[in-house]
DNA sequence: CTGAAAGCGCTAACAG
DNA sequence: CTGTTAGCGCTTTCAG
């Protein structure tokens, strides 16, 4: 007959009672660590097993103040790059033994995040979208709060910062299209707030200008966010003008797909008529109704270093501030290569 | 002199002192439900506003045994539908003043997710991947622990269940492609686990055979995970046959853009020589180099209707066990229709 | 090795 | 309206 179909609220002290042992011995099997005699350990867990019991973690994470919640802020979750990190963030976490709480911010309000920390819901936040921008977040890493930075970064915030080299990325990006003899090198480029896009954007001018091909200005096109369309729109002017580019660089892949859409749309050829490169490397930009050329950035080693990071934090090693930069790769694909995928 | 930027762990009490009030009077104002003088709010609330105090939700989740946390359970990240899921999750509990913590599981292990519940580690749990193989989810759904399925749904089951009508959806996907006249009907379907799969691909079998026009079993194969490349993989093999399909019904949008990269690849001219369906509607489905007939999910009405479903269930408003199936919707584009954007 | 006892910071009666 | 008083379920001394 089974009876615990309804509510069985236990505590640690249910278990003693019926191993007949204290609570405080139920406790110290359960943390494992304290010596506890194998008889008196084993009968505790029959019982706990027995009993179906688990203990309550809001006053676990009361007493050791620790949730083993970890705060993750990502941007719209309709740019494919966040929901990337955040799988494999995730994936981190978990090794980690850590959960993840997520929020999904429109490019604004990490306000929740920031209070989370100090309200001791969440052991940490790793932020994937900080600006300068980012008030209340800056005043959490003011008052000590475990928060690790990572892919978009801010100089002088004291606090732990994880980003891949946007900088060498876009040169490298520069560097291959001037050599590939590219004569109308576009840009469609965004808001200079996110330290990943300044970086991109003002390393592949200056890196342009320095091989002697500065960048013409009726080729630049700004966008004011990152999606599908924005992308479409831009390259959509850009393939209109009178003396369209021959290549364009876009700051992130969200803009070279829809790019690459507005070719398909306009029956331009890439690569035959126009080169595309994007950066971050989304899965799909490995597709074959893209095949994308890009810039990827290693995901996944960012990601380890960041919670590695966050623990020490939270584990209070009050070390210095790590700022860790990871070499980027370009990847090169169909959509500057000679071969097409497309009929 | 900025002095906070050390640590500082303040409680109720320090804020008591300052305002030189009862502990209790500090909690009351916080809370903001019991009757305080204003005065001596407003004396409390400067005093709280100059500390920087900050509640300790631990404290506050212990003792009312609510932590604000709900768990939502996605599988790989990588099918677009899940972020959409996740970000139109987020949203609704944003709004309800809860969070949201995310277990990415890879088609396994909802066990963290249903330990989390019985650790009162979240107050509750969204489900978008259950099956009738989920037996740790299963026994915290029979000890009461607040679960709600979405998306996916299990028979039987005693929790709240919000699903859309994947039967009248493959229905009318099936009442489409005969009326169109299509003659060598496909089918890409998927393991029969997930009830999604399961009743689409099995409403799309009967209702062809209602009409007349049984499934031609060789024009059917089946998947064994849900990505672009299983997806291509299969099409590939259709499209290889000497007398492939005319239209190919793909139990997911994933599967269907990996098919149309397929068809793609080879040349075929979509919708000229192929149609294509999918289902599910992910953002990507309308983006131009796909643009793809589907079948749309109310994915905002269902996790408006799962959120609270589980807000109640939380509140231990024990009413029965809600089981809500919303409308579904055939959106029809170019993979289907006359025109192409394909050049 | 184990039990007894003291709280973690807060909410919620219960008196005044 | 406000202060006093109990704990929530656990971890962690401190004795024995």
């Amino acid at each position: 007959m089974n009876t615990n179909s309804s509510y069985l609220p236990l505590t640690s002290k249910d278990i003693a009672k019926a191993a007949k042992v204290s609570q405080a011995t139920v406790s110290r099997v359960l943390s494992g660590n304290t010596n506890v005699q194998p008889e008196t350990r084993e009968r505790v867990l029959a019982v706990i097993r027995e009993m179906k019991y688990r203990p309550n973690g809001m006053a676990r994470a009361m007493r050791t103040n620790r949730t083993g919640n970890i705060g993750v802020v990502v941007s719209r979750l309709a740019n494919p790059l966040y929901p990337e990190m955040l799988q494999i963030l995730g994936q981190e976490l978990t090794e980690a033994g850590l959960r993840m709480v997520v929020w999904n911010t429109d490019e604004t309000d990490e306000g929740a995040a920031a209070s989370a920390v100090r309200e001791s819901l969440v052991d940490g936040v790793i932020m994937t979208t900080a600006t300068s921008l980012s008030t209340p977040l800056y005043e959490a890493v003011m008052m000590n709060a475990p928060v690790v930075l990572i892919h978009r970064v801010v100089e002088g915030w004291p606090c732990d910062q994880v980003s891949s080299d946007n900088t060498q990325g876009a040169i490298s990006v520069a560097d291959y299209v001037v050599k590939a003899g590219r004569k109308r090198i576009g840009l469609i480029e965004g808001a200079p707030l996110a330290s990943t896009i300044r970086d991109r954007q003002s390393a592949f001018r200056s890196r342009l200008t320095e091989l002697g091909r500065p960048l013409d200005p009726s080729l630049v096109i700004r966008v004011d966010s990152f999606s599908h369309k924005t992308g479409f729109d831009a390259a959509s002017y850009l393939l209109d003008l009178a003396q369209p580019p021959d290549v364009m660089f876009c700051v992130n892949d969200v803009i070279a797909l829809g790019a690459r859409d507005a070719a398909r749309a306009r029956g331009v050829d890439v690569p035959g008529q126009l080169w595309l490169i994007g950066y971050d490397d989304i899965e799909m930009a490995a597709w074959p109704a893209f095949d994308l050329t890009t810039v990827r950035q290693p995901l996944k080693r960012m990601a380890h270093e960041a919670v590695a990071l966050l623990r020490d934090r939270v584990s209070g090693a009050s070390l210095d501030h790590s700022t860790v930069c990871l070499p980027t790769e370009l990847v090169i694909r169909g959509s500057t290569a000679g071969h097409r995928m497309d009929r």
